[in-house]
DNA sequence: GGTGACACGTGACCC
DNA sequence: TGGGTCACGTGTCAC
């Protein structure tokens, strides 16, 4: 037949390995970013390039996960700590004379969470004035913390206007 | 020279050609990840799994950085609507009727956090046994959400003891 | 000695 | 007409 050694096998599986390879070729071009060259060496050479973008998007998204999650541990830390529903512990104390002279009422807070003090009187007392309420007596507001975890106590005594 | 045509441009070319591609196939291997099959077809196939796997990857982990954002977002607005320190409101609302009678007291509490509405009445419900402080009134709570922010409202309306 | 992978030169095609 | 790309058949090497 044909040439010397022109064993067909040889051309159909060179033939069929050829085809097999542009069928690879044809999948890369569907992967790669819309409106990349479409010629065989500018598959490489984007696939690579698209190889590179990719792991380092990897890296970014990794990063910023790790720092989303210290921050959501810090957080639930600050607060797993303090109480019921994690947030804040409100106590109203009871009024140490309400039952004899109904005159005076004790406002407690114990707010369980890491605060201002200072800031939370003033936002009370703020909210007091607004109201109009009553009269304050006296307030005495503290913080202290036990292990790492901050306290603020405040007591607000007022006298009801009569 | 050599045959018809032989122009030493032409195979030069594509020699060049040639060279070029097998650089590109040589660079691609590098990237892939160690172990892989290093024949052209094994490096196209195994490119092509490769970028999905790395597209997989991204979008696990920015639906992943979704989630986390969600949180975070969802917990600061929940703290930096509150005023002061920033995690929890309470307000104590005028009594209605406070000014004729100054026999019920209205304690409103406004939690601006994602909490158990149940579980925030409940507490205070005990708090109050506990004190013997007044007689329940009437008791009334919500929680309505505003944009992914939680809100849980309680009014109490206590009597006082007289 | 058959199978698969590779490089090569060559003809064809297209800006 | 010339540079770039492609598919093809073939020779060769390795297992």
């Amino acid at each position: 037949m044909g040439g010397p050694r022109s064993s067909s096998h040889h051309v159909i599986s060179e033939r069929r390995r050829r085809e097999k390879l542009n069928g690879s070729f044809q999948d890369l071009r569907m992967l790669l970013p819309p409106g990349s060259k479409k010629d065989k060496g500018s598959v490489l050479t984007s696939t690579r390039n698209y190889l590179n973008t990719l792991k380092a998007q990897i890296y970014e998204l990794e990063e910023k996960n790790r720092k989303l999650e210290m921050q959501l541990v810090s957080m639930n830390e600050a607060r797993e700590t303090t109480g019921w529903s994690g947030r804040v512990k409100v106590q109203i104390m009871k009024a140490s004379d309400l039952s004899t002279e109904l005159q005076h009422i004790n406002v407690g807070l114990t707010v369980k969470a890491a605060c201002d003090i200072i800031a939370l009187v003033l936002h009370v007392l703020e909210r007091l004035k607004e109201m109009g309420l009553s009269s304050l007596l006296s307030v005495d507001a503290y913080t202290y913390s036990s292990q790492m975890n901050l306290f603020a106590r405040v007591n607000i005594k007022l006298q009801i206007k009569v």
